[in-house]
RNA sequence: GCGCCCGUAGCUCAAUUGGAUAGAGCAUCGGCCUUCUAAGCCGACGGUUGCAGGUUCGAGUCCUGCCGGGCGCGCCA
């Protein structure tokens, strides 16, 4: 309807330049925008507003002229000037319940565009170091990407979701070396486990499994390992380079084989944990990309080359520079460091060269707001390589701030409070996690009350909207029980017995949500989708809470229950969008 | 110091991306269950959109400068 709103627009201003009234070259993009106020119509076009300058005229007075100039629409029953100058649009009865019928008709598919022919997007999220169990602050990171990649699904898209795993470095090496000292201290070697080691359950867990595994075929004398070293932090010390030396001289007590064997189990262990973690919270990434294998493959050599070939590099201090503030980046980063290894930039640049290597149209990064800083030099890399960086967006997530009612809690790993995600689902459920992850827009810091998450009660917005699904199947079993039927074609064919006014905000709201998919997803904000929900399910409890459905008119009947129906069938297809489920009954 | 993000009702946040009288929830107060689930509904109270300028038919939204808060500024990842 609001394409067909802007065509008879179009229509009436080129008539009315061809009468000479507004200047022919005038270009003036024709909004339609859905009104607030019922009081405005349906909707409202601002064009006349807009063309006042260049035609050197009163607004109101276009719009008159405009609206005079309109041709006729079955689907329009009346048009008004009102306000400044906006002209105000009404629906015929007829076109107005239209929303009814696509979202009976089409079913999980209203509102959703078709899947398929979309441009295809990669939208990149979570990627947490996989040195330990995914944290609350990576819950947010998943349940925004989740639910964006769901959006743009739905908005059309082609979309593939994908986990960059950082698995190359250094970060890595510690948790490796953590999992054999633990695992030397459950053969009962002594020794003092580094400060800066990893020292979560789950390292003693991967330790014990090793042991299970390979037995005592990894074992070494504490004493080989513990001699000369220098001194730890708590010892007055450098904890860094203790730890160093620590992983050094792992693996060369080791050896390659028997070091890269620690590694891939710890790496496979807590990969696998995070992906059923992910699983759990309905969270599904097409793909894992392995940042090691970009080094296996040759790609951070290639994406270097290329930089060379194009002149973006040079040498300094004994290290390889990338000519970053060439392309407005703060200042030039090091890509290949003094001891020859590349840096974690480096592989980087060559992932996302390799994105768009791999043909996607799009990419969207969604990470961290404390990762920020990365946008610039990035971005400056792509342009390096001759590739578009409007064609890279970036979506940065700020923290979560979780509360017990008023209580904020530390999110430290050392305090032991709660920390993992996993807890987290436990404690409140996937349905209300993913619901208030994503209430807030992104940038917006969110502050998570865990007591409010769980409690199942009027003040909380997932169960507001799902009572608001779980009431209309009430209604319906309700029907079964009194042994009637819901005869559809009959209620359609009466929706004009609607002319409440519960009935035809109803009938508003559910109209909004194909338009509300694209607003959302073209501005990438999953938050509208909620917010959104909750206001349908107001008109759904309103609506509920003032007319009874099962009444005596059987054509009445229908046509209110086609009405909730179509309802429902929004709420399903929304909640889905953001991870959360519909129940039948609560 | 430089860069990015954020300042909206007592609290937590929206605002169709520049539109009409800035809206919800919570909190406070007052109503509604003999009727399809009260996890609901209706009403009241609550605002100089941090401050000061500017841009235009129109600014919470855009530009400038302040004030306040968060984050970032490694040959870490």
């Amino acid at each position: 309807m609001r394409e067909e709103i802007r065509a008879l627009v179009l229509q009436a201003l080129s008539r009315l330049q061809a009468e000479g009234r507004i200047p022919a070259d005038a270009e003036v993009p024709v909004q339609v925008e859905r009104a607030r106020d019922r009081q405005h119509g349906d909707f409202a076009v601002n064009t006349a507003m807009l063309l006042a300058r260049s035609a050197r005229c009163k607004p109101r007075e276009i719009a008159e002229a405009l609206v005079a100039a309109l041709p006729s629409h079955h689907g329009v029953a009346r048009v008004e000037v009102a306000g400044p100058g906006f002209i105000n649009f009404f629906l015929s009865a007829d076109a107005a319940f239209q929303p009814v019928r696509d979202a009976l008709a089409a079913g999980g598919a209203y509102g959703h565009g078709v899947a398929g022919d979309g441009p295809r997007v990669l939208v990149e999220y979570v990627s947490a170091n996989p040195t330990g169990p995914l944290h609350v602050g990576h819950g947010r990171g998943a349940a925004f990407g989740s639910a964006l990649s769901n959006l743009l699904t739905a908005a059309g898209y082609r979309v593939h979701q994908e986990y960059y795993v950082n698995d190359a470095g250094r970060q890595m090496d510690i948790l490796a070396t953590s999992v054999w000292l633990r695992y030397l201290q459950l053969q009962g070697e002594q020794l003092r486990f580094p400060d800066n080691g990893y020292r979560g359950d789950y390292v003693r867990e991967i330790a014990a499994r090793l042991r299970d595994l390979d037995g005592d075929r990894l074992l070494h004398p504490a004493g080989n390992l513990l001699a000369e070293l220098p001194l730890d932090g708590s010892e007055g010390g450098d904890k860094e380079n203790y730890i160093d030396t620590v992983i050094a001289r792992s693996k060369t007590l080791l050896g390659d084989d028997d070091y890269q064997r620690v590694f891939r189990l710890a790496l496979d262990t807590v990969l696998d944990d995070i992906r059923d973690d992910l699983h759990g919270f309905g969270v599904r990434h097409d793909s894992y990309f392995s940042e090691r294998s970009l080094e296996e493959e040759g790609a951070i050599e290639h994406a270097l080359e290329l930089l060379e070939r194009g002149g973006h590099l040079y040498q300094a201090d004994g290290a390889t520079w990338f000519r970053s503030t060439a392309f407005g980046d703060e200042k030039d980063r090091v890509v290949r460091r003094e001891n020859g290894a590349t840096t974690y930039f480096a592989s980087d640049i060559a992932y996302h060269l390799n994105k768009f290597e791999r043909g996607f149209d799009r990419c969207i990064d969604v990470m961290g707001a404390d990762h920020h800083g990365y946008i610039g030099r990035v971005r400056a890399s792509l342009t390096a390589l001759g590739r578009d960086p409007d064609l890279l967006d970036f979506r940065l997530v700020q923290f979560a701030i979780l509360y017990r009612g008023t209580q904020r809690l530390q999110m430290s790993t050392r305090s032991g409070q709660f920390v993992t995600l996993r807890e987290l689902r436990d404690e409140v459920g996937t349905d209300a996690g993913r619901f208030f992850y994503v209430l807030r827009k992104p940038e917006q810091h969110l502050d998570f009350d865990l007591e409010l998450a769980k409690s199942e009660s009027a003040d909380n917005p997932v169960y507001y909207i799902q009572y608001a699904h779980a009431r209309i199947c009430s209604v319906m079993r309700q029907l079964a029980e009194r042994s009637l039927e819901h005869d559809r074609d009959n209620g359609l064919d009466h929706l004009a017995r609607l002319t409440e006014e519960h009935e035809q905000a109803l009938v508003n709201a559910i109209g909004q949500y194909p338009e509300l998919v694209t607003t959302a997803a073209a501005a990438a904000e999953p938050h509208q989708v909620a917010h959104y929900l909750r206001d349908l399910a107001n008109a759904v409890h309103t609506y509920y809470n003032a007319h009874q459905f099962l009444v005596e008119d059987a054509d009445l009947r229908d046509a209110r229950l086609c009405l909730v129906l179509a309802a429902r069938q929004t709420i399903r297809n929304g909640l889905a969008l953001l991870g959360v489920s519909a129940p039948e009954a609560m």
